[in-house]
DNA sequence: TTTTACAGACCGACGGTCGGTCGTCAAGAG
DNA sequence: CTCTTGACGACCGACCGTCGGTCTGTAAAA
């Protein structure tokens, strides 16, 4: 094979492609390093010189992928202009927004990652999007209790269990990628909606707030992410 | 070797004792199933005799494990003297009470199961208990909003989220254990105490109760579960 | 010339398989 | 009641393929 050199930083995030669309596609157990050097077109050597383990893919992808999806929702968490409560709802609107528009991909992805043997590679992808969003959230509920509209005592630990209720919807979020097809599935997108919604008002209780006043889903969104092709 | 027979659950379960006391002891990536016959004395023909995979070993395991701790409290769940919030309370202190019993048990297999690469092994425990806690709880919620004690629409999701706050505690437990010894673990221990402390109070909250109705923790108890030998 | 990036043959360990063996126990014969 | 037989399921252990990771060496860059 002829020899090719790049630049360490390019390599790298090329290697990390390759190994995060196997990922998304087979699931980290099933995508083997050899799979990975031979999309990217690389050796065994190679891979290595850049990455220590196979387990470093995982916190490569995983916070590459969580640094991204905060970069996209920055200007919102810093406009000084908005209130603690319109920041946090303006950031959940603009995630909804970016979910909506790459549905289809993220279906995809959610069909490989919510398979139950992949469930390490859920939680690392969990993981590392709570390490990245904790202290933006923090942020958010420390000013918010200062402006007195947050009732928070502890803003680091609410903020931990808000992010950590994402977790809680993944066994009905299976359920549903599972019942995909079937009859069950218009029932089970429906429940998994009143889910999510509820969620909303646990994390107004939880910030001291009415419940009502952090909406986590808007009518139509479970159904036109869960269906997307 | 010698050939012993017993009967299948017997031997099913004599395998899971062995596999259950090393991966406490080592984690589950680093147990190999030769070290699982090795330990209980069994050929690896033996072994896939009762098991399919080494993988079924870790949902045996964990489904053991959460059925045992659910029977431990069992009278209390059934209790009809009390109600749902004394029922709720009473379920906690007895959850507490048996931990303080086998304080120094919990605190070494907390020092494995905490650690990065035995996450999934964590994972996996928290999930088994929160199946078998999930009904349970549900229940005890969907009385309580029908004695008009607790304020909750949808009983099932407000059970997974309380139940899903306990893995929020992850890292700051992992902190806690790392720092086991050195200078910061008086502080790292009184930062998990104040983090439980308000995981009861988010409790309350999603509930629909006054702060302070469920604690979640006694003064000391953190401290003696985590400095137990 | 030294350092960095890469090639690819190689290795040991591990999960899992497979053909076969041996205990156990019930049914039938004596 | 005892003994034989035979089927079934528990169990054995050599073996296999795969996979993550290493090592020696080489070409390009600095």
């Amino acid at each position: 094979m002829p020899r090719i050199v790049k630049s360490a930083d390019d390599r790298r995030n090329q290697i990390l492609d390759g190994a995060q669309a196997l990922f998304f596609e087979r699931g980290y157990e099933r995508t083997t390093v050899n799979d990975v050097i031979a999309k990217v077109g690389i050796s065994k050597g190679g891979f290595y010189h850049h990455f220590s383990a196979k387990e470093d893919l995982l916190e490569g992808i995983t916070a590459r992928l969580a640094q991204d999806a905060v970069a996209r929702v920055r200007d919102i968490l810093d406009d000084p202009a908005l209130g603690a409560l319109e920041r946090l709802n303006a950031f959940l609107a603009r995630s909804r927004q970016m979910k909506r528009e790459d549905a289809p991909k993220l279906r995809a992805a959610f069909d490989v990652i919510f398979r139950p043997e992949n469930l390490l590679l859920y939680h690392r992808i969990n993981a590392a999007s709570i390490a990245v969003m904790r202290p933006v959230l923090t942020r958010i509920i420390v000013e918010g209790t200062a402006e007195g509209v947050f009732a928070v005592p502890e803003p680091e630990a609410a903020a931990d269990i808000i992010l950590h209720i994402g977790a809680s919807t993944h066994d009905i979020m299976a359920r549903t990628i599972t019942a995909s097809g079937t009859a069950e599935e218009d029932a089970a997108i429906d429940e998994l909606d009143r889910r999510l919604h509820f969620y909303g008002i646990a994390v107004d209780r939880i910030l001291g707030l009415p419940d009502g006043s952090v909406p986590f889903v808007e009518p139509g969104f479970t159904r036109a992410v869960m269906t997307a092709r």
